[in-house]
DNA sequence: ATAGATGCAAAGGGTTTGCACTTGA
DNA sequence: TCAAGTGCAAACCCTTTGCATCTAT
């Protein structure tokens, strides 16, 4: 996926070592918030380019939750899908897949991509 | 679910009556464009307000898909879940569903909901 | 009669883009 | 040098809201 030249800047250097020391998804509000106490007057558009073109290296994933706005994180964690604890809000990291997934599809529909999302209530909440 | 009272307008008729004949989930402005050849002049607003209604009601359900405007679809289809075309962006309905989702969660952690989005080429677009 | 529904236009939130300026290679 | 990156503001898209006007009951 690595596209392009990308230049080391020191927006992106905030921004990636955020990210990188992220142990959760970031939404773009946050990663400005986070990497604003070190670059001064970061803007907005800056933060959705570097995340555009972190996206397009393959160095983040998105990780979309309906009604929320985007948040992204280290795509070094693998596949994997999530769990959102309806009670506390949190988002957990969920280990495997189910790859037989593509059987459900009808013939001639070919899939590429999946994304599974989980809700319920987490082990600490459980209690 | 039945919240408030919900009177019969034509408005709503006709736009129960569009998601009533779907064979896929519709956004708004799909479900605006549809009704509006029976109301003329039916504004968005309008639209957005008769779908809060009959998610209330439990009528239909919200189909999200992130980076997309939501969509709806009657709530009478039971379990399933939806295949995008990368192609044609259209949003197809999924029969059929892995039970053993459950299986890839940490113990003590509870799942009450989960969603599956696929994403391809449709047979359609295969061609 | 009157609460609820409608249409319009304005406003809001998240994201993208045009443009002049700055900066890394 | 000079293309890539930045900041700002305007623009966009989807959705919500305020308000005066209808309309179902």
């Amino acid at each position: 996926m690595a596209t392009g030249s990308n230049r080391k800047t020191k927006q992106r250097d905030a921004l990636v070592s955020v990210l990188e020391r992220a142990e959760r998804p970031l939404s773009v509000a946050e990663l400005l918030e986070a990497a604003s106490k070190r670059i001064e007057g970061l803007g907005v558009a800056t933060v959705y380019r570097a995340v555009g073109a972190l996206l397009d290296d393959g160095r983040i994933d998105a990780v979309e939750i309906p009604g929320e706005p985007t948040r992204y994180e280290r795509s070094d964690k693998g596949h994997h899908h999530h769990f959102q604890c309806e009670k506390c809000d949190r988002v957990f990291d969920i280990a495997g897949c189910l790859d037989n997934l593509r059987k459900l599809v009808p013939p001639k529909f070919r899939v590429k991509q999946h994304s599974v999302m989980l809700y319920g209530v987490c082990a600490t909440c459980s209690r």
